[in-house]
DNA sequence: CCACGACTCGAACGTTCGTTCGACAAATCG
DNA sequence: CGATTTGTCGAACGAACGTTCGAGTCGTGG
């Protein structure tokens, strides 16, 4: 459902060429994921697709502009989902379900490029690290707006709105460490469970 | 005060020769904390000390064990001062707080070191790995136990006592990628922030 | 003082990496 | 069909890496 569009990348003028720049960049999430960024060659990628190490270079440049194009994807498609989703959600309640829904949806459906996003946030540096940083900082303050919100309802002055976000963040973007599609707990669950921890820990009464 | 204890791994005869591999750790783990592993070369290494590359060789025989011996240092200060904090608390909230408050501590006296124990987390191979995860999986099993009893206090049966843990182990581990020591918050108003929100999730009646 | 062990070092090695080059093949266009 | 554009490739390049070698220095003990 949530795939990755890497259809935001479509500057080219042949159909043909999207599909391969899509499956290459496939490719590198999964090495990327399995292996981190250092590790996850060029040379591994193209044996990955059955072509050369210089045919994926009339893809892209450099190997970092593969890394910035996956996070960028990604992030873009995540948000843009997230955006629509809550369009006709208005109270807070409803509006962090649907972002933690979100969130992890694009996770159970991408489990590379998530863990990608997340392993490697500091990796690029200059201008594509700010590019992808200012998609998650977008992304930051959408939810912090939800968290101030929810604080507000449920009349909670304890919880810092920041904090709070910052540390649903940490349970959301952690997932990837421990997360197994076969022996783990079911999509549902996982959701659930976060859910359930985080909006019981904010609507509590504190002490 | 809870200073990784590099002694550990003392086994060489001389009180010079620890504090010289001590000085090493202290610098590669600097060093891999700012780069990631894989760019933290042996040579900024011995630059960071002062010496040669070859020489660091005297201390250890692979830049693997020198992230394995960070790796494992940390974590076993890190339940060593666990086991004994725990030693006098019986009850289920005093012990997460205990739990809590041991971890994070150690996360601010150390951020370069719980950075690499968090961020490296898959980066060892082999029997390194294994010896590492085996702390690992004391030390979750530790913390589970807790929620464990801290869910039966509290009569929750919706969350999971395992994701439970895993969610905290979440906002504690992916701390690294946002606290700063210079412009965020306190250390002690990260901690409660949250203790607050993990207690007061797991002590709320759920829906 | 000598012998020995601890400790240090510059140079070098072999390997691996990201990237480029020049040539060629395939696809498309008019 | 010829010209042009798109797409692919093997070989090679220069740089960087982890590690080792052989020699030397330093510290200690008898």
């Amino acid at each position: 459902m949530p795939d990755i569009s890497y259809r935001n990348l479509a500057e080219s003028r042949h159909l043909r060429t999207d599909e391969r720049l899509a499956t290459i960049l496939h490719a590198a999430a999964r090495i990327m994921a399995d292996e981190g960024y250092e590790r996850a060659t060029i040379r591994k990628v193209a044996a990955s697709v059955g072509a050369s190490i210089a045919s994926l270079y009339y893809y892209f440049n450099s190997k970092e502009e593969l890394l910035y194009q996956i996070q960028y994807c990604t992030f873009k498609t995540l948000l843009d989902n997230l955006d629509e989703s809550l369009e006709n959600v208005s109270d807070p309640d409803g509006r962090i379900r649907v972002l933690i829904r979100n969130h992890l949806d694009h996770f159970f459906r991408n489990l590379n490029e998530l863990k990608v996003c997340s392993h490697e946030l500091e990796t690029l540096k200059g201008a594509y690290y700010e590019s992808v940083k200012e998609l998650r900082k977008t992304y930051f303050r959408t939810a912090l707006g939800i968290v101030v919100d929810l604080l507000k309802d449920s009349g909670n002055t304890t919880l810092d709105p920041k904090l709070t976000t910052l540390n649903l963040f940490g349970m959301l973007d952690w997932i990837y460490t421990w997360y197994d599609p076969e022996t783990g707990p079911s999509e549902r669950k996982a959701s659930n469970q976060i859910t359930c921890l985080f909006l019981n820990g904010i609507r509590s009464p504190s002490r």
